[in-house]
DNA sequence: TGAAAAGATTGTATCCGTACAACTAAGGGG
DNA sequence: CCCCTTAGTTGTACGGATACAATCTTTTCA
């Protein structure tokens, strides 16, 4: 069976309109961490697991400077710590405090939150659809 | 049949994984367009439909006065066009120019272009998700 | 007709983010 | 040991985006 090129396209459509339109929550987790976006990313990805500067600004697809200024602001709200890397007296390893991971969990609960449409959908067809996913994500 | 949380919020972060990490052509756009995203968007908007300065700043979710800034330089590019509404005078028609179309259209392209992974989709899935994404965007 | 409201523009201030240059400290290899 | 590389920081400059005040024209309506 071959591929219906539209259909294709039509789905990718849906799924940019479901993400990017219908529930971006960005503003959202901003006004609820009173910090810009790109600072709340940082602290999610590092409440999941420390890492050093260079690793964070490859996350955040930024460069060193711009990472340690982000840094600086999350250590002065007590959110992460520096600390030197025990092999390698270079690098650092930033880590959530207690206080960051519950900002981060409240961040991933605004972000995480299954809109509407995804909670009333029949329940076979979520299950299919996580099942497409899974394939699709790999 | 009733629903699991946990498989609705599973699909969810498969869903902005696809869309925001994995294939955001955001860049894409902005390189091969030579301008900021916002601008492209407005450029996108308004070769699908001419629209007046308000209702272009709520589709850009911004305020009218950097409105007036996007457009002012789209038409600066000669890619759209403003006319005075002729049944109101306080308003203003923004209009794409054939320049404009051409130009939305490679914006278009980009970002409407399924990933692989949904191009190699199994074409009994592909109109799964696309009769279930139906139902999601409706 | 005169006041109030709406659409758009101009101007200003500020923050966010990107990009670079320059520098310090530490590690690695000849 | 010296040179080169790497990690991180500091500083600067600039464009992008948001927010707000003020102004102008046009429309609406009492």
């Amino acid at each position: 069976m071959s591929h219906d090129p539209q259909m294709a396209a039509r789905v990718w459509r849906g799924l940019r309109t479901l993400v990017l339109e219908r529930y971006d929550r960005r503003k959202e987790v901003t006004a609820a961490l009173d910090m810009s976006f790109i600072r709340a990313k940082a602290l999610r990805h590092l409440a999941a697991a420390p890492m050093t500067m260079r690793q964070l600004a490859a996350v955040l697809a930024t460069d060193a400077p711009y990472t340690t200024l982000v840094v600086d602001d999350l250590v002065r709200r007590g959110l992460v710590v520096r600390d030197v890397h025990p092999d390698d007296r270079r690098q650092k390893i930033v880590t959530a405090t207690p206080e960051g991971e519950k900002t981060a969990e409240i961040a991933e609960r605004i972000l995480g939150e299954p809109p509407p449409p995804l909670l009333d959908l029949d329940p076979a067809d979520l299950a299919t659809l996580d099942r497409i996913l899974a394939t699709l994500v790999k």
